[in-house]
DNA sequence: GATGAATGAGATTTCATTCAT
DNA sequence: TATGAATGAAATCTCATTCAT
């Protein structure tokens, strides 16, 4: 559930980037970026306030100004981590064959984004939704998406998949269909079995898109 | 003490649909409910201030809370807008031929389900995003969805597009994927030319979805 | 239930007094007082709404403002008429003799004082609880007070009611009392009988206050 | 992630009592309530704003937040106080004998009501004029008026005073004069001077309703 | 005479941020 | 480091009063 990469919390908030933490430090940071993610999650990014932060992290509103300057701080240390996330999962998708070895690639690939989704997908959703006032933010998060969509052209060309005659749309298309699919499973947790579902998606991806035959 | 008039007249004060409404007041009615959902569009659901709207409206509050019981009632009017167009887009889909009619038929659905998104895509997103507290208007969303959900499982399988095992599943991805390629194309004016857009993605949806050969 | 004097609606409000009525005038007016009074019964003097009472007189804001200056203008007429019942209860108030007669004296006038209870209450109340603003009608309030008051401590006196040795403060205190009680019959509805509430309190007055002995 | 606290600790921006109070907050609560109650007695429940509760206290709109839910937790709370004295008052009063030991417990037992009537009389009167809008807190007022009219049945029936023959009514009648006098006392301070009203008062009771002989 | 519509000042309530301990 | 308390600007909502038809 812990995103492989150990996420230091780099430029997290004026305060506490100019102090050295000790561990304690480093345990409430890390208590409050968690609460922040699950509040902005539970409540979206403008409902989102510090005192729920701060309650669901058991500590205080002044503990949280000791390592945030404000509240967009939290979520541009949170927007941080998951750039990093995303640019990792960017990096992980490898050429599409069409037969059995591809299908597992994209089923593989496909575990990763959900898992990925399932931590940030808060942060997604507020990129997407273009809700998000730091301009420089805005771009964090478009240059994280042409990361994803290059790499995601990049197989598309390779496979040759011909009845697509645009690879950067299809490219957009295919990662608009897995945020919003990963939305739905993760969010609403509609019944459906995730494994199930990766299982048909990847399928779907292989086919539809990669051009694969039946497997 | 006037037995004679028997109508109730509940009169003004009372909020929205409850009064009879006179050509002036429609006419007010009507420049809220259009600034409403240029505010929803802009600034999203819970950062869209009564402000924005009377503002927008070149209206005074006072005129807002006679109209609307409050900022969700606002909502709740302009939601039920866009179920009935959702619902009337649902009944729109005709059966999808592999040939040229059939790309022609997603062609002209797809132009309609973009008009229908330019006006009214704040609130799909809204619904969409789950932020909504009302229960039955979050029901009402999940229905309209649905129904067009429901439109495209039965084109499916009138098509036989066998290399999508799961129609319930492929309907789901292809209206996810609509959807978010709509809120980019209008959201962010992103260069894209809206009709080489929909030939594309008509042909993609054509192809990829409906199992038809190159047109 | 309508008191005894014509209540010519006297100086009712600049509006309507600067105009001589016609009938429909007249019963459009009287609809307003009427319903002004049962709002204040209803919700007291500040909760009252100019809203309610034309509600409940099925008119219009607008034609509230044909006849009166304001929401205090209403309560000014209202209370004009209230002090006029109770500058004529005051008169009303025969000797009480230590009798039957002098019993019925006493049953007869406080019935009086409940028909005017259930009618002007809620005036009666504004003033006593001093809440109203306008001085006029403050003192227009202690003079209706200070008329009862008087009758009663001639009547006190005369019946040389000797264990009460301060007639004015036994006076205070039969009015008080008298007030509050009929306050509780009238407002809540407290399953009392009127009439043997009635029996039982002239009886309390005349042997408790005026000295008689059982009857 | 912190499994070791477990008290739920809720923390601030919780309204009332829901959180444990260090001293300085003890002391602004105790501010805010009797600044509450001061505003209560100048205005009346109704005209009774936030803004004045707070100007007296001497703090901000945020602060007054910070210890009640709204305006009415406020009331709630000196309602709960007030029915606590109440409750002590009722449970106060001793057997009221013929003699001037009678006459003293009646004078003494004066002399407790009006204090409580200077601080708790204007949530004594917003319970009477019923402009309460929570029914728990109207029955709250009327178990507290119970209980003080029970005490009165208890000793008007010990002392046999025949002369009314319905105790409960003499009991309720005691009542509301005895509030209608503090009243007047209290607010308009209306030239009485305290001691001898409460002489003269005690006496009219002792006398007219626990039929003593003059003392 | 009567009415529906509009207005804006004022009241309540929320919440990000700062402060004193 | 941590925290409870305080703050005030901004948002929501109400309602007496005015206006145009």
């Amino acid at each position: 559930m812990a995103p492989a990469s150990p996420s230091p919390a780099r430029s997290a908030g004026t305060p506490a980037s100019e102090r050295e933490l000790r561990s304690q430090g480093r345990r409430t940071m890390a208590k409050l970026l968690d609460a922040g993610m699950k509040v902005l999650a539970e409540r979206g990014y403008h409902a989102a306030r510090v005192d729920d932060v701060v309650r669901k992290a058991r500590t205080s509103h002044g503990t949280f100004y000791l390592y945030f300057a404000n509240k967009e701080d939290l979520f541009r240390a949170l927007a941080h981590e998951c750039a990093d996330e995303m640019r990792a999962l960017a990096a992980e998708l490898g050429p599409v064959t069409p037969d059995a070895a591809g299908y597992d690639t994209v089923r593989v690939w496909l575990a990763r984004f959900m898992e990925t989704y399932q931590r940030y997908g808060a942060v997604i959703r507020a990129w997407m939704e273009d809700q998000v006032a730091d301009s420089s933010l805005v771009a964090l998060g478009l240059d994280a998406f042409a990361d994803i969509a290059g790499a995601l052209v990049d197989r598309l060309r390779e496979a040759d998949a011909t009845h697509f005659p645009d690879p950067e749309l299809a490219a957009a298309a295919l990662l608009a269909m897995v945020e919003r699919l990963m939305y739905f499973v993760t969010s609403r947790s509609a019944g459906f079995d995730d494994d199930a579902l990766l299982d048909t998606v990847a399928g779907m991806i292989h086919r539809g898109f990669f051009g694969a035959a039946a497997t």
